[in-house]
RNA sequence: GGGCGGUUAGCUCAGUGGUUAGAGCACCUGCUUUACACGCAGGGGGUCAGAGGUUCAAGUCCUCUACCGCCCA
């Protein structure tokens, strides 16, 4: 049965058959049990207009292995698994399949247009959820959540009204972004900020009362309709007996005032700056504080408005072009230069952003940002990698208010209605029917929804039933770990601190947990011009979802970027097929195996009398352990994947295996390797479960099945078998130094046949001189020469060595001497240079040691151990070079 | 303008003060060795961007410089 196994792995009808096996055990669903404490991780709800890319397998990945590895540990363990309705990129989806029927939303109306929403939200929500499946995920899908499902609507309505009640939120007329593409108000981190080169214009404003001018420069002039002033530093001399004075607005006849301002940089361009509060930031402090009417010029579209005179209806750019053309005719364009400047564009849709004074809805941030300090200040979250730390704290210490409403109506609508009659908000949870203050039935409904990242701000409780005191909620939150990319540090991760705190008085998570970003196609040009760029999608097919999850978690380190070549894919699947045939190796000895043998052995049964090598796994695998847990508790989850692979290829693959394998040929050796095989790669796959969750199952389950004794007493499924634990005792220093005596020796005899070039079929004599190590060389005879191909070997005391033939050739090792008689092979000048070469390093590095040791400030700063280490090492070189020597001279 | 990160083998990257700096891929040599050619054995390849400093000890900590990238204003 067991041998029928493929000679390669094949993936694809594996991975589906053991998710849905664990899915239909439950197994993604945690038990709710007060005497242990939770692991949590609530996965950051992906876009549900968005398509899977690396970066959520990357997300994936990590919380996946992170959620395994904890439930293995045996806490009761939650992934709890969401789609968020962003807002904005779905409206646009929306809009767009709308205007292939050349309909607007307008056209169609609120309620046909949800409808539309919902049918094309609720498609996307299930492709969402398979691709998850397809990663392997094992989060727990009963729980799944979507940001406009009723119980997280009710919590976006609940703490809306909390802080309305509180003050802090609050509506008012402020300069916000404004798209014109998206048609709404954007927060500040919704717009990036890009420099471009442009024009600045130095444009002449008449004076109103007397002959002459004052030049202003702009990068704006379309902006010129709506200016109230111009304004001049206190200070500057040049313009000094101007302020008061008034000027005729060119282009129109308004005539504004000259004013003075501290704000004003002298520097910049004439040192005089036209005034345009409606639409400029630093425009509108200045006019709040000199008490400038604000005129808006622009419509919502980005065209110009009524108040723009006779450039109205034109678009906001084309409008520019005008006003200059007729600034040229009208003489009154001085010159113009290159500037390069920073503006503003729609991260959505790359829009350029109109700043612009608009009536919104504001989250008073900075009273919550002080909690959310302390909790990191104060330990009480940890952030990982720790530099991010710094960049948390400068931005909550900075934090600027929010604007919450979008003029969309894809979203949660602001609780909050006008009375018509009396003009009070009332702001409540439920939908009111009467206005709280007159009673009023002539009530309306804020028309704007929310910002989709207040509602994300609450995903941590509001997933858990908040504001209900739900079991969930008593039991699951705070949360343990949160996991993401490092460019949602503000948008989400901040705000959840702050809003967490605010809504249930506790911190959210202890740990956050930032990855790199994931450049695809359009992020990286250098890895498209070098065509490394990799889909998910094709990944898993052409290489199996085991080995593209082992590509991403051995590829990054916390917080650094990735680049994902398809060579780390490659390696990453041929070790998942390195693994696949130890276990097809292992299994087809367990068919021809007495059935006494097919069982695990136990680690305990080992006494000094043990094979070296069956004592030398273990201890390794032992010292694996107790590494991965230390690398798992410290987010290393890259070199804990890192020394599985390495122990599995090098230790267990290379030597054991190899070793055991003569063991099997040999009829005469008396104790069977199996159980130790069997134990290793048992726990083996335990410890990298988490990381290859596929291909573990699959050889697990057919070990199980293998291993009629032990069958009962195992667990369904590795999923749910405990993970791996170290037992110190098993730690076995002496044979591991044995064993890379032994690997040493082999390894010498293989390089020098190499260097030969003897062939591989060939088998020489070899002869190997020792002391202390003669036992155990005398023990692993027979693994000595088959594995280096020796025969007949010799293994004598050092006393009983004779002079060197001169057809000889001797390695010199830190135990002992090799001694390869080939009669006719050997070139002596040859020989003689690879000594010399090895005592010229040799010494080099005596030297290196004694100048250390000579050195009475190492000698009493450096900790005992590390002395005594370069005391051993210099011990053992001087011994070496000592027999070096002999050997030389014996050539000679 | 302020801040952060990167610069380690030809390429992609690990490296959490303590041997003579590692892996994968690529490269060279030899292998149909009855688990695996998605493999086995052996090999070459590095002034760890540069300059100073701290330390008994620096790829690792500090300062500066250069280049690349990112974030904030």
């Amino acid at each position: 049965m067991l041998t029928e196994l493929p000679k390669a792995y094949q993936p694809g009808e594996i991975e589906k058959k053991w998710y849905e096996f664990w899915l239909s055990q439950g197994y993604f669903t945690p038990k709710i049990d007060h005497s242990k404490k939770p692991f949590v991780i609530i996965m950051p709800p992906p876009n549900v207009t968005g398509e899977l890319h690396m970066g959520h397998a990357l997300t994936i990945t990590l919380e996946d292995t992170m959620v395994r590895w904890h439930r293995m540990r045996g806490e009761p363990t939650l992934w709890l698994p969401g789609t968020d309705h962003a807002g904005i990129a779905t409206q646009v989806v929306v809009e767009q399949q709308l205007a292939k029927q050349g309909l607007t939303r307008n056209d169609i109306g609120l309620e046909k247009f949800l409808e539309t929403a919902w049918e094309w939200t609720n498609k996307r929500r299930q492709g969402i959820q398979q691709q998850h499946r397809m990663l392997g995920a094992s989060c727990d899908w009963t729980r799944e959540r979507f940001t406009l499902d009723e119980s997280p609507s009710r919590a976006v309505r609940t703490a809306f009204v909390n802080l309305y009640n509180k003050g802090l939120i609050y509506r008012g007329k402020r300069m916000i972004n404004w798209c014109p593409r998206c048609q709404t108000s954007l927060s500040d981190l919704e717009v990036k900020h890009r420099d471009i080169t442009g024009t600045l214009y130095y444009i002449r404003y008449p004076l109103a009362d007397q002959m002459g001018f004052i030049t202003v420069a702009t990068t704006r002039p379309e902006t010129l309709p709506g200016d109230s002033a111009v304004a001049v530093n206190p200070e500057d001399t040049r313009y000094v007996h101007l302020v008061g004075k008034k000027v005729t607005l060119p282009l129109t006849c308004k005539k504004i005032p000259i004013i003075a301002d501290a704000a004003v940089d002298t520097s910049f361009g004439t040192g005089a700056l036209k005034i345009t509060p409606a639409h400029d930031p630093i425009d509108f402090e200045v006019a709040q504080r000199h008490g400038l009417p604000t005129v808006d010029t622009m419509n919502d579209d980005g065209s110009m408005n009524k108040n723009a005179g006779p450039y109205r209806d034109l678009d906001r750019f084309t409008c520019r072009e005008k006003i200059l053309v007729d600034l040229k005719k009208a003489g009154l364009l001085e010159k113009t230069e290159v500037y390069s400047s920073s503006v503003g564009y729609c991260n959505r849709c790359q829009t350029m952003i109109e700043p612009k004074i608009s009536l919104q809805w504001f989250v008073n941030t900075k009273t919550m940002s002080k909690a959310a300090i302390e909790a990191v200040t104060e330990g009480n979250i940890t952030i990982i990698p720790g530099r991010f730390t710094k960049v948390y704290l400068d931005w909550m210490e900075n934090i600027k208010d929010w604007c919450i409403s979008r003029q969309l109506w894809w979203g949660h609508r602001i609780p909050v209605w006008y009375c018509h009659n009396c003009g009070k908000l009332t702001v409540s949870v439920d939908t009111p029917r009467n206005c709280k203050y007159c009673a009023s039935r002539q009530i309306k409904q804020d028309p704007d929804v929310l910002d989709t990242w207040f509602s994300s701000a609450l995903w941590t409780h509001s997933t858990l039933g908040w504001p209900e005191n739900t079991d969930d909620f008593q039991y699951f939150y705070p949360t343990s770990v949160i996991e993401t990319g490092y460019d949602i540090l503000f948008f989400w991760i901040a705000r959840m601190v702050m809003m967490g705190l605010e809504d249930t008085g506790k911190i959210p998570f202890h740990t956050i947990y930032l990855h790199g970003l994931l450049r695809d196609e359009q992020g990286d040009k250098m890895s498209k011009l070098k065509g490394n760029v990799v889909n998910p999608i094709t990944a898993v097919a052409e290489y199996g979802i085991d080995a593209l999850r082992f590509a991403l978690v051995t590829g990054s380190a916390p917080g650094n970027d990735v680049k994902l070549s398809t060579g780390k894919l490659k390696s990453s699947r041929n070790f998942v097929n390195k693994l696949w045939n130890t276990a097809r190796f292992i299994m087809q000895i367990m068919d021809r195996e007495k059935p006494e043998n097919l069982m695990l052995s136990r680690e305990t049964n080992f006494t000094a009398s043990s094979r070296i090598e069956d004592r030398w796994i273990y201890s390794q695998l032992n010292r694996l352990t107790d590494n991965v847990a230390k690398l798992m508790e410290n987010f290393q989850f890259g070199e804990a994947a890192q020394q599985i692979y390495d122990f599995i290829w090098t230790e267990f693959c290379d030597w054991y295996i190899e070793i055991a394998k003569i063991r099997f040929r040999d009829s005469q050796s008396p104790s069977s390797p199996l159980p130790i095989l069997l134990h290793t790669l048992e726990t083996t796959l335990r410890l990298l479960h988490p990381f290859m969750p596929f291909v573990t199952e699959e050889i697990w389950q057919n070990l199980k099945h293998g291993l009629p004794l032990h069958q009962q007493q195992m667990p369904e499924s590795i999923m749910i078998a405990p993970y791996p634990t170290i037992n110190d005792k098993i730690i076995d220093p002496n044979a591991e130094k044995t064993m890379t005596s032994i690997v040493d020796i082999i390894r010498s005899i293989r390089n020098a046949r190499a260097q030969y070039k003897v062939i591989s079929s060939q088998w020489i004599e070899a002869q190997i001189y020792s002391d202390e190590l003669i036992p155990y060389i005398n023990s692993q005879s027979q693994v000595i020469q088959k594995l280096a191909r020796v025969h007949p070997l010799t293994i004598l005391s050092k006393k009983r060595r004779k002079k060197t033939d001169s057809q000889s050739l001797v390695l010199v090792l830190h135990n002992a001497e090799v001694v390869l008689p080939w009669a006719g092979l050997i070139d002596i000048s040859k020989e003689k240079q690879r000594l010399g070469n090895e005592i010229i390093a040799s010494i080099a590095m005596i030297n290196k040691i004694r100048s250390r040791l000579s050195d009475n400030a190492f000698l009493t700063k450096a900790p005992a151990h590390v002395i005594r280490n370069e005391q051993e090492k210099l011990h053992t070189l001087e011994d070496k070079t000592e027999r070096l020597n002999s050997e030389l001279s014996q050539l000679s």
